[in-house]
DNA sequence: CATGGGATTGACT
DNA sequence: GTCAATCCCATGC
């Protein structure tokens, strides 16, 4: 997958998330996920596919999953624990349920807009988990089914300083169905991941 | 129509 | 470490 398809009006196109969701997760780690005047590079994101428990595709289609089970591209955001929005990109051909929650953003732009709409002043609690990231970017629910490649909500290609970032793979959080498959990838060491952070093993960098 | 369960966070012991 | 807040939706009567 090279970059023609990552280039139209600068974002992301559904050819980049119609691949395996895992593959797709990996790579949207460096990733700009840019809403309402603010934007951040991603730095932690968790795959979701219709074949585990874990996901929310897994009970198939109903009107929550539509979205998940439709074309790739597309936002999925539903409320976790009636209080936080968490985003997902669409992955996968139409039909099958798979997506790429986003978790954590190196704030990028608009970080003054930030501490306004999350109260915090230090730069690693803005976006440092997805209902954190959601709060800082004033994503709700009212974003499901957006296209990611026109807006309002817009993934872009690697910023130039971080084509090559060094990631951690780990077990996903905060599930207990197909807690052992290793889809969470993260950037190593960066301060913005949330916790728990995997234990990184022995990298370069 | 009633019930139960979350892909979390922040506050408190 | 423990725990409550809060709402959407899947499921079962």
């Amino acid at each position: 997958m090279k970059t023609e398809a990552l280039k139209r009006g600068g974002t992301l196109t559904a050819d980049f998330y119609a691949r395996p969701v895992v593959d797709v997760a990996r790579d949207l780690v460096g990733c700009v996920v840019e809403h309402a005047g603010t934007s951040g590079v991603i730095v932690e994101t968790e795959a979701y596919h219709d074949s585990e428990p874990a996901c929310h595709a897994f009970v198939g289609l109903t009107p929550r999953t539509e979205v998940l089970f439709g074309p790739p591209g597309f936002a999925y955001v539903y409320r976790s624990y009636g209080i936080h929005a968490l985003l997902n990109a669409v992955c996968e051909d139409e039909g099958i349920g798979a997506a790429v929650l986003i978790r954590a953003l190196a704030p990028l732009e608009g970080i003054e807009l930030m501490r306004s709409r999350r109260a915090v002043s230090r730069v690693e609690d803005l976006c440092s988990g997805p209902g954190k990231l959601t709060q800082a970017l004033a994503l709700d629910l009212s974003e499901n089914g957006g296209d990611l490649s026109e807006g309002p909500v817009k993934v872009f290609p690697r910023a130039e300083t971080w084509t090559e970032p060094t990631i951690v793979t780990g077990t996903r959080i905060g599930i207990t169905k197909a807690v052992e498959l290793p889809w969470r990838f993260c950037v190593a060491g960066n301060p913005h991941v949330s916790r728990p952070r995997p234990s990184a093993p022995a990298t370069s960098g």
